[in-house]
DNA sequence: TGACTTATGTGTTATTCATTACAGAAAGGA
DNA sequence: TCCTTTCTGTAATGAATAACACATAAGTCA
């Protein structure tokens, strides 16, 4: 990465999570690139520079989304000492950051982008891959349980992070409907009681 | 409705139903005017004519897949003896009309649309009104239920019905995704898992 | 200083979009 | 038969779109 040439007038981070912000609020086709511009404050041919392409920068907008957005979230899944205290906490979590919030819009980036409107097809792919690393996340978390015997070997591991992945996706779509925390609460509050054995 | 004139040359409800699955597939801002124009066989002049614009079009499909797609679906939660068994029903005829079929396409139009994008304020409050109407009549057998001492008095109706209305939002997401219908019973199986008193 | 490299700003381009004029066609009523 | 009314086909409208050309500015390296 020489530093010859001109350097860079902006922070790209900074305009990157810019556009990530507005991608969330309104997704894909619904944003153009004069909205990128300027809620990024650049012009398009820096754009074009900086990020390759709309499709392209939507693409690095879901990474950053995943990577600054997504963990401490998920974070909480491991945290419990249980695997259903680790899923009871991941609901919570997901009852405050769901609903819009001062510094960020309703629902997950992630878990509705390309849902409800055809996308291109590179962005349904990498979307598509995002979702099953959640699933993957959850169903590692479930096969320990099995394992330590907190759950019954017949459990139907996937199945159950299925579940437990419609939940959040259900809860997402509240949200964007504009369900409240305390609301989203009681649905975490029958999600976990759908946990096969009694705690 | 006089007849004068010259008589119109295509079935009005055949091309509402053409738009009504593309709409279903595509989502609103992806599918485009001439998109409209060659799957319902018909110039743009005539559907202007015939449905003022398209987000006037857009409405109309709503409520033709509201008052035809949605029914057969919904009977089974009346259809019940009790409401365990109704929520059951429910659940396996979701499984089997929301995956992608011959005739039709992947996912629920009402409880997808204006989500994930940025929509008309016009369409987004009718669907709101859609999704409202099913957490509705959700609340209403569980309502019945409680009535009938299927469920004891404390239980938490409001949030019940909002978490499995979750679950059909995030079934049908994960059914554009491409889930099977056998995915998506053994979802239904761990949801039916979360009713507050074994059956 | 001067060659080289990269970013910026202005303005353009071709395309696509939703919507509509306009002229002709097909019906009923007189 | 003519008039009115409504629909249809062609073609055009202006607006918005994503992407880019070109000249210029701002740096590093020799």
């Amino acid at each position: 990465m020489a530093a010859i040439g001109r350097p860079r007038g902006f922070d790209r981070d900074a305009a990157l999570e810019a556009a990530m912000l507005l991608f969330w609020r309104k997704g894909f086709a619904a944003t153009s690139m004069s909205d990128l511009c300027d809620a990024m404050g650049i012009s398009s041919p820096s754009l074009y520079a900086a990020f390759g392409s709309k499709e392209a920068l939507y693409l690095e907008a879901v990474e950053y989304y995943a990577r600054t957005i997504g963990p401490p979230v998920w974070d909480k899944l491991a945290g419990g000492a249980t695997a259903r205290a680790g899923i009871e906490n991941l609901l919570i979590a997901w009852t405050e950051s769901l609903p819009k919030s001062r510094a960020t819009p309703a629902g997950c980036m992630a878990l509705l982008a390309a849902v409800g409107d055809e996308w291109p097809a590179t962005i349904v792919r990498v979307v598509k891959k995002v979702r099953l690393e959640m699933l993957g996340t959850l169903r590692s978390r479930l096969e320990t349980a099995v394992a330590k015997g907190e759950l019954p070997a017949s459990t139907d591991i996937d199945g159950l992070s299925r579940f437990y992945l419609s939940v959040f996706q259900g809860m997402a779509v509240q949200a964007k409907d504009g369900a409240t925390s305390a609301e989203l609460r009681a649905v975490a509050a029958a999600a976990i009681a759908a946990w096969p054995v009694d705690g």
